[in-house]
DNA sequence: CATGAATGAGGTTTCATTCAT
DNA sequence: AATGAATGAAACCTCATTCAT
């Protein structure tokens, strides 16, 4: 790939993210295009459908969040992290939760999962958190607050009043 | 209203319910029209807009939600039943959260925050939840736990454990 | 026809009057019916189609000038009178010049003619208006400098200055 | 704008102009599309709204009848062309006399006016119209008998007959 | 490769007219 | 006769996608 196009797939995702994240997947292609300054051709030429778009958003994404989920130290910590973010961003959530177009980023959604899957391992060795307690939940979880956060607009004391609770019953009686 | 006229708005709701429940709220008008056996004017003249028809189900969905409440006696059974509900709607969840349309429907949510309210009352006094917890979080978990329950599609294992660490969440320790 | 029906249908011819000069030949015929008190198929029984109710308003108007028009003793003063009046209908007007709905109100129309014809001549004859202009001419006038009125919104001042220059150009030199 | 873009925006116009001629502006914008031999969409590419398109062939009239008018020697000859040439265009003057449409496109509007001023300039310093007749009677009686010719369907000798009554209103007794 | 104009299916909404009540 | 609910064609407009330039 031309060093031009890799640029130009670069500043359509990225629009692509902001576009999406501020009016939801239903915004239109046409206006990510004008934010990423490329023709609307240029678009479908780097993403076949809308379709390949938002995955591709949501590969990226996955990829950042367990890049920083790797890099976190306490899984109580990246939870508060995930959905403040999640507050501020539409599509981050709707995607994650969307099963239709997770089963073709299911490679960085693995990798997401283990780095999780790392710090829920850490949590329990140092007694934070039960140990019957799986992988499984915790994103559940993760997922279910963060929708939460998302659509139903959580202010910030209703969200640390909530995760008060779901820690709460994260950890040992 | 004629009794044909009435039989016709509720073969509408009922329609739009299930429609929009499988398709989620940008499934076609057209379509409720189809299942519900009217012309799409008919929709129309029922609902003017297409956001009134929405308003319409969710206000309905807020009144059996608010009558089922009041009739349970125990606040984690309700939560169970609603969010097990929830994942086999879409809407439902969709517009439960949507505070564009909550707006116009606050006397059925006002009434569903009561019933809720209510269980929750009922749950301190037995000492199954904590005392310090408000409706607030009771109603916070219930859209985050029925999002997640929806669209990231948990069986019925996952919701059980997902809710389990919930409700240890809610209980004294 | 009952008594009720003929309250209806003048009802009816009232209250269309009214919508149709404040927003146009395309306001809805739904309206009429609610201005006038009566359900939408009570107007469609007594006027089949919206022509038939466009028809019959303007043969009551043409009927009414007609007799304005009898009554005056001026040729300018009607002028005045009439060019006036159209300023605030929007219909009369519309559906005076409108060639498609004139034909089958012919009788009327007709009648409008005479009255106005009577007073040329009784202008002609006071040598207020030059001998060889015809009615014709004074009804094209009439119309052009009522739809004039009307749909370019003189004011006041410019409608009298305009007709200063119609009655000088019909005045003997 | 590309070659063939331009070329497609002149035939809509052009055909538009054609479809609101012969049937008014309620006519379809579906029909000016086919007209046109574009898709609906092309249509509404380059003129987002029914306005918008209305609006553009409305400033591209004001600017030939502004260039015509500044063309011409004699007021009454261009009166006369003015009004031969509304007889046949229905949208020229329904769009000429609404004020609705004409804030926007005041620029042109206010060309038109000029180069019919400079004309009334000209006949009066000749001495064919009196000293004292502005320039807003003249548009007015422009407007007037436009529409007066179009909506009522004067024929040729009518309408030579009508103008020339007005011609006599505006020249010195 | 990029551009951006063109396509056309599909969505919401209006309204004259019909017809069961 | 009156009612008013139902009909459905037709209007405007949007947007994912294609393709000539």
């Amino acid at each position: 790939m031309r060093a031009d196009a890799q640029r130009n797939r670069e500043r359509i995702l990225q629009a692509a993210e902001t576009v999406f994240a501020e009016r939801g997947a239903s915004a239109s292609t046409e206006d990510v295009a004008e934010l990423a300054g490329v023709a609307i051709g240029t678009v479908f030429r780097h993403f076949p459908t809308k379709k390949d778009l938002l995955q591709a958003i949501m590969k990226n994404l996955m990829a950042r969040l367990a890049a920083r989920a790797a890099a976190e130290a306490d899984l109580f910590g990246f939870f508060d992290y995930f959905v403040a973010e999640a507050a501020s961003k539409k599509t981050v959530v709707e995607l994650l939760a969307d099963a239709g177009l997770a089963v073709e980023v299911s490679d960085s959604v693995q990798q997401f999962r283990e780095a999780v899957s790392e710090l829920l391992g850490t949590a329990r060795k140092s007694g934070a958190v039960r140990p019957e307690i799986q992988v499984d939940e915790v994103l559940a979880l993760l997922t279910a607050t963060s929708q939460g956060a998302l659509r139903a607009g959580w202010d910030a004391d209703l969200r640390r009043r909530t995760l008060a609770i779901v820690y709460a019953g994260l950890r040992p009686a």
